[in-house]
DNA sequence: TGAATGTATAAGTATATTGTTATATAGTGA
DNA sequence: TCACTATATAACAATATACTTATACATTCA
């Protein structure tokens, strides 16, 4: 293995912010693509704040970053975190979540945010 | 890659189960030597109870397996579990923890289990 | 069989987590 | 500036988690 190695305490913190099935899957949708709040509200259709919330998790840890534009906020996966190398791991075993995002595009409802 | 993917919603399980300090260390351990109840009550410094608690978790998600000797019931990763190829994968970023046990050995309280 | 040892389970409590509603902040464009 | 949209934060309620103590179960050995 090439990668720095993980203190047991902070990978536990990452492993735990990851063992939520809607933030697991928005990380797996990040890995594919750049995806803005209004888009997690409607995959998941749950309510703004909780997506909010979700989000501001996995950012405090590092794990993903966000780039304002306009009224919106992009968010991406954090590809300098230490914690990077460990999360593309853990994403090769999930199945793509890609469907999500191209449901959203035959609704029309990703158009918003670009 | 060459392994099974696996559903986000059972990835997130076994995430969860994993983002805990203690069980984490206890399946690191587990990656290289297979341990007895008594000898994680003496490394975690924890009571029985909860020691046994977080060993119920990993086994009931089919991680860990249980082979009974004598009085003693040794744990050991199950490797014909599903999620053994993402264990692995993670275990492969932390810090081995042999060090805990050759603590314990040098204590001489490793010597009940064998 | 009974005492000792190793482990599991049950019940209760303290704490953490996640969602909800209400409200604040930030940017856009008329 | 004002209304509108996107997002964040605060406060609270519901639920889940992880410990504790007490007790039960299983095995060994005298």
């Amino acid at each position: 293995m090439s990668e720095a190695l993980i203190e047991i305490e902070n990978a536990a913190t990452i492993l735990k912010l990851l063992g939520d099935k809607t933030r697991l899957t928005m990380v797996k949708m990040l890995d594919s693509n750049d995806c803005c709040v209004c888009e997690f509200v409607e995959v998941f259709k749950a309510s703004q704040p909780a997506i909010s919330q979700h989000i501001r998790k996995l950012k405090d840890a590092g794990i993903v970053k966000e780039t304002r534009r306009g009224q919106w906020i992009i968010y991406s996966l954090n590809k300098n975190s230490d914690y990077y190398p460990l999360v593309q791991n853990l994403l090769q075993h999930l199945p793509n979540q890609d469907y999500r995002i191209i449901e959203l595009e035959a609704q029309g409802l990703r158009i918003s945010c670009e």
